[in-house]
RNA sequence: GGGCCUGUAGCUCAGUUGGAUAGAGCAGCGCUCUCCUAAAGCGCGGGUCGGGGGUUCGACUCCCUCCAGGCUCACCA
């Protein structure tokens, strides 16, 4: 068997090395060479070494290459340029290699990654700009668990927040509502009956609190005391709280579940709480002195932790950790979160199953809770490393959470705390204008690249709302395309190509942009988009399909085309074109380390975009099913075959499923 | 003011640890469906890589500086 071409060629350019100057190299860089007629793979390796053996490039470059023996998939190198050294594979046996499967599977990792994604705030509908957390989040665990890493899905549920009492005053105050009539008036029937959803009608209700809010200062005590009300507990405020944002978390997890993205366990800001993970916290955080109590200044009464210089900002140098009333904000709550995840903390949660009623189950999930029915088979928590999906204008904050676990000692961890950052989507002003007509826009606003959500003014677009216009346009799509089909069939495929547009749009911008949202960049169907991908596999399964017909199920199979199939069959002007589709494959696996390594995602979904062209450019320049040379088109439907199953997966490490048809 | 991010084609963006002629999509124009579905392909036009210094064999990439824009620096999260 032999491993990927990377590793092969390193390890061939050390030993050729170590006998021609007689020296180890402690690190090979490599690189692909920009077009393939000069090599499959590349290294400037004697650009360095030319600094030390005070020769010049080219001169040690020819040297390697002399002492280089053929094997093990290359077959030869050749001096390029001021001094590259490109290699040639051995074609025909990593494309036999690759279509029999014979690839070496990740090493497996049993030390627990946990990775925390979505964390919507239970108080209104999920938005765009959860839609690209959530994306991002589950594509990061899919390539984890390709390079064999066990992960845990943690999906933290602020119940607690000032957001969810917010939402609780809306019901209470201003439409004057108890838990009576909220689980009357707003049950699932009786929502049906009306047409209206629960995470819907929050999200109108929570902008109309923060304008009743601002119509009227006072009104903030009603805040206040929901507050103090949900923290005490054992009343109807808490209940309605408690009830409130279990409804909305099931509406999220439908919302994310339609896109592909699952969770093992809801860990709850309200169990954090109730099971004393904080005192616990409290405790040690004093203990090591990383809080102290502040006497005087405007910090007066509160525990603070003083911060290092890099994130002191202007006028603070200090973060408020225990408000002077006694209760924890949100950095204290973490904080005893992110030592739990680590197994630091010497507590743990109950568990529970998560009540998806009055809603349907859509699989068995965990939820955190306190009291002590115990059932969970498995156990949560105590990771080695862990992955903050957080955007960007958190990081300050993020900072302070490490710096929590630094100053208590646990320095490993901390550096194993990773804040997973990336930008904001936020709205074009030409967006706004067309959705939300009644929303005045300044001259300023209007002169803007682009203009933040807000969800306390309910701006923002709904991320089901979205999915929903993509099932529209792809089912339209496709009824124009195939007649035939009736609406059922139709469904599944309009619903994987929403799916496939929407998560290759959030994919394919790099992390730290700003994604300004434009309506009909993400309804695209053409160009580089989810469903170009799609497409080009069901290309691919229709030539297979014709051959089959044509020649039966062996002329398909790939482990038959395996067996000896040869790209020199090909005339040969082709070769390099159709060997093209196979190199590109042979370097999945490095991309994806590489995008685990820096958290770049979309340098995979750019990889199979280049790969889908390459293809799209194959289909239109060969036949394959009705090739006559009978080798010529065995190697064809071997390049197909590759192309399909190789496509099909790493599709599935971005959570895009291929409709059968488009 | 401090910290972080961004500035590349008309528009939206790629450009992997410095490396070979700076790429793609959209928009525009012109072609290609009796063919394995045209959600596609081919061709054309289009660039002071924000400005200025520096580092070196070599800079879109690294360093300094300036300009422009964004996020953030709560007893909210």
């Amino acid at each position: 068997m032999t491993n990927a071409p990377e590793a092969v060629f390193r390890d061939a350019l050390t030993r050729a090395i170590e006998s021609a100057w007689d020296l180890a190299p402690t690190e090979i860089p490599l690189t692909y060479p920009p077009n393939a007629e000069l090599g499959d793979l590349a290294s400037p390796v004697c650009f360095e070494l030319a600094r030390t053996l005070k020769r010049s490039p080219r001169e040690i470059a020819a040297a390697i290459a002399d002492a280089f023996r053929a094997g093990d998939g290359i077959e030869r190198v050749e001096v390029a340029g001021a001094g590259y050294l490109n290699a040639f594979l051995d074609r025909d046996v990593f494309l036999r290699e690759k279509l029999s499967g014979a690839t070496a599977p990740a090493a497996p990792d049993a030390r627990k990654i946990i990775v925390e994604h979505t964390n919507i705030n239970p108080n209104k509908a999920a938005h765009i700009g959860h839609l690209r957390n959530a994306v991002l989040g589950d594509t990061l665990v899919r390539f984890l668990r390709r390079i064999g890493r066990d992960v845990e899905v943690q999906n933290y549920i602020d119940d607690t927040g000032v957001q969810v009492a917010d939402l609780v005053v809306g019901f209470q105050q201003i439409r004057g509502e108890g838990l009576a009539q909220i689980l009357e008036r707003y049950s699932e029937e009786a929502l049906r009956e009306r047409g209206q959803r629960f995470d819907y009608l929050a999200w109108d209700l929570y902008a109309e609190v923060t304008q009743w809010y601002a119509d009227d200062d006072a009104r903030l005590t009603h805040r206040a005391a929901c507050l103090e009300a949900m923290e005490r507990g054992d009343n109807e405020t808490a209940e309605i709280a408690a009830h409130v944002s279990r409804r909305m978390v099931q509406h999220h997890l439908e919302t994310m579940d339609r896109i592909g993205a699952r969770y093992d366990v809801l860990p709850r800001e309200s169990d954090i709480l109730r099971l004393d993970f904080w005192k616990h916290a409290f405790e040690r955080l004093k203990s090591s002195s990383a809080i102290h109590l502040t006497e005087r200044g405007k910090n007066a009464g509160c525990w603070v932790m003083d911060l290092a210089d890099a994130e002191a900002g202007a006028g603070e140098d200090q973060k408020v950790i225990v408000r002077s009333n006694g209760t924890v904000t949100y950095v204290g709550k973490d904080i005893a979160y992110q030592m739990w995840k680590f197994g630091l903390l010497g507590k743990d949660f109950h568990y529970d199953a998560f009540d998806w009623s009055p809603r349907r189950e859509l699989y068995s999930l965990w939820s955190t809770c306190s009291d002590g029915r115990d059932e969970n088979p498995r156990s949560f928590g105590g990771a080695t490393r862990v992955y903050n999906v957080i955007d960007t204008r958190q990081s300050y904050l993020q900072r302070v959470v490490q710096q929590g676990l630094r100053s208590l000692g646990h320095d490993a961890q901390a550096d194993r705390s990773i804040h997973y950052a990336y930008e904001m989507v936020a709205l074009t002003p030409a967006a706004v204008a067309a959705m939300f007509p009644d929303h005045p826009l300044s001259e300023e606003d209007r002169g803007r690249a682009y203009l933040e959500m807000s969800g306390r003014k309910g701006l923002g677009v709904k991320a089901d709302d979205l999915l929903d216009t993509l099932i529209e346009r792809a089912r339209s799509e496709i009824a124009k395309r195939n007649p035939e089909l009736d609406a059922s069939e139709i469904d599944e495929m309009a619903r994987r190509i929403a799916v496939g547009a929407v998560r290759y749009y959030m994919l394919r911008y790099t992390r730290n942009r700003v994604v300004a949202f434009d309506l009909d960049a993400a309804l695209a169907f053409e160009g580089e988009t989810g469903p170009y991908l799609q497409y080009s596999v069901v290309r691919a399964r229709n030539i297979l399909g014709k051959v089959e017909q044509a020649f039966g199920p062996e002329s398909v199979a790939a482990g038959e085309l395996g067996r000896d199939v040869s790209l020199a069959a090909l005339p040969p002007g082709t070769v390099a074109e159709h060997w093209n589709l196979v190199l590109q494959f042979l370097r999945v696996d490095a991309v994806v380390a590489q995008a685990v390594e820096t958290l770049e995602l979309s340098t995979v979904a750019k990889h199979a975009y280049t790969l889908a062209q390459a293809f799209n450019s194959f289909y239109h320049r060969y036949r394959v099913a009705q090739e006559e040379n009978a080798s010529i088109r065995r190697a064809r439907t071997a390049i197909v075959r590759l192309y399909h199953d190789g496509m099909l997966e790493l599709l599935e490490l971005l959570g895009i499923e291929v409709p059968t048809r488009m």
